[in-house]
DNA sequence: TCGAAATATCTCAGTACTTGGTTACTTATT
DNA sequence: AATAAGTAACCAAGTACTGAGATATTTCGA
């Protein structure tokens, strides 16, 4: 049982168990762990693949995306979603604006401030890419039924929102 | 709706949606892709950070960790396990070599190949971080119960698995 | 058994960031 | 009104990889 971020997805996994039984309790939630982190793997490298395609990091795309749905916004008000440094997400808008997609504009209540904004050919980027990126992720996720879908999103909404309130560190 | 790999997990998301209707079924693969996305991330910065104040980055964990379990590996073994490139893996195993963590060993069988085996240090090191590891883990993943615990591995491992098999590239 | 294809690791340049610090501006305190 | 504290974006240096080969060895087919 590996917990590593990124995790080969292998139907047969004879483990040569060597060591370490862990109490009950903590082997079920290790395994949600390890799942989470393959079941993670697996659909992030379709979807980044297919990102890529476009000549697109998933970093970028995420940029793209939250713009075309939320219109323009503050720097850091897509740091924040996004969850990059502030210097990542300088460089990431760089990128962006060197490839004509993205433009900054000036905030007129705060001057430190800028807004990110898309240009006509990143608005017909986006416009382009995403109802074939759902189409791929409907496809990616089909392995579970509908059901099961609804099912995983509300268990893994849970798991989420009390995983980034839990006051570990 | 913001499909990122990495995203800030937000309790109140007030979206004012500005367009892209998307069909039913497609919502609902997309809903599982950003909350799959945002509670890895949840999860795994809380866990990351955990590793990083041991001096280790995720994948260098991920190694030690397999090793621990498993025993001596070939680099190419791991390199599948960890989802690392071959470059990579090479570079990973020496950062650990360096740290003198690992070491490598010859193949008797195939003298192109090499092992990598824990040090005494490197043994000791997991073995004392693990259980610790283990138990925030559970701590962070505790708001789920048991139950559904096991409810969201059952459908992860389903995920995972047909997604891995799922031919869209 | 010979040569071609496959495999295991390594090398090196490039990339997508992070970290830590700086500057410019704004807000809060007195 | 002046100063301190906070915040927004930027910059330079560093890091953890990836990707595209190169090399050494093994395996497979004729």
């Amino acid at each position: 049982m590996y917990l590593s971020t990124k995790m080969k997805i292998t139907a047969t996994s004879k483990t040569t168990v060597r060591s370490v039984p862990t109490d009950g309790d903590q082997s079920a939630s290790l395994k949600l762990w390890v799942v989470l982190a393959r079941a993670y793997a697996a659909v992030s490298s379709k979807v980044d693949s297919d990102i890529a395609q476009h000549d697109l990091t998933p970093a970028e795309f995420g940029i793209l995306e939250v713009l075309h749905h939320k219109g323009p916004l503050l720097l850091g008000e897509m740091q924040r979603k996004i969850l990059v440094t502030s210097g990542g997400i300088t460089y990431l808008v760089d990128r962006l604006v060197d490839k004509g997609l993205v433009k900054r504009e000036e905030c007129p209540n705060d001057r430190r401030a800028r807004y990110a904004v898309l240009t006509p050919a990143g608005d017909a980027l986006i416009r382009r890419i995403f109802p074939h990126h759902a189409k791929r992720i409907a496809r990616i996720v089909s392995g579970l039924t509908l059901r099961d879908q609804v099912e995983a999103t509300r268990l893994l909404r849970r798991l989420g929102l009390a995983a980034a309130e839990m006051p570990v560190d």
